[in-house]
DNA sequence: CTCTTTAATTATCATTTGATAACAAAATCG
DNA sequence: CGATTTTGTTATCAAATGATAATTAAAGAG
């Protein structure tokens, strides 16, 4: 296969998942929070406790942005920040139980849609696209490289 | 495997997807063009040529957004807006050859370093991606459904 | 102990983006 | 034909985001 070939095959991949992740999270952020906020609660519930500078590398946000932005989830009571004994610079951000409360609630919708998504695949197929997504995991989408 | 862990194994996947691909297309946006814009300009180069209508469905942009951000890189020569013969409502849109220019310009770049993230799969390796792209397309990332 | 680096904060500003209302013109429907 | 729907435009406003400079405090290096 040439590569040309191969790379518009990926991009139209992409985009394709690009499209699917926002219809399966499309309203699930509740009232309130605003879509970078949202995106930094998911960060933090999937890699907690994480750091300031964690955050703003991984989500590619400067500094003071993240500082502004997890003030003022801080303030909704969402997240808390845990000083850390080692480094007193540094703070661990965890979510909050109300934080928590919100996410699972959001992930649970998105993953009722996910599962509709897949619900008519056989058990074989769904073998199969867990084969995919660790193939193209580890050789392709690997973000460490 | 429990839909849970599968379910976990998706998102850490998307959010890999997503990293990845902001790494590709990191600084390869041209000056003088926001992201949205330049996303707008990604989707007409990929399906030209396209209503206004198309662009405010497909990239969720609102329709007078839409039209807005339009002007704009109409007024910067990117692209074109055609009438259709058969309805006079509607305008077909694509890139001008400046336009065409700079997305082949961009795309180059995402082109080669996508090929330096793949340089290292072996022939059989390139065809067992191929496969997991076409499988997970097909049965999870259908953005028709 | 000083100098430098790292982690985070605050303040401020410009730009981008999203949202809404009001409009016009062409197509379609009954 | 008249009413409605579709397609796109313009204007305007508010909110979200990005960018920068200046500052603090702690850690680490020499």
């Amino acid at each position: 296969m040439d590569k040309e070939a191969f790379f518009h095959k990926l991009v139209t991949f992409t985009t394709a998942v690009h499209e699917v992740t926002f219809d399966l999270t499309k309203d699930v952020r509740p009232e309130g929070i605003t879509p970078v906020q949202y995106s930094i609660l998911e960060y933090i519930a999937v890699s907690q406790p994480v750091t300031l500078s964690q955050i703003s590398d991984c989500k590619n946000i400067s500094m003071p942005n993240t500082s502004r932005e997890l003030k003022k989830l801080t303030e909704k009571n969402l997240c808390e920040k845990l000083d850390v004994a080692e480094d007193r610079r540094k703070q661990m951000i965890r979510l909050s139980d109300a934080g928590q409360a919100m996410m699972n609630k959001a992930f649970e919708q998105i993953g009722e849609r996910f599962l509709d998504r897949i619900k008519d695949s056989s058990t074989e197929e769904l073998e199969e696209i867990n084969r995919a997504l660790d193939v193209l995991q580890s050789k392709v989408f690997n973000s460490g490289k």
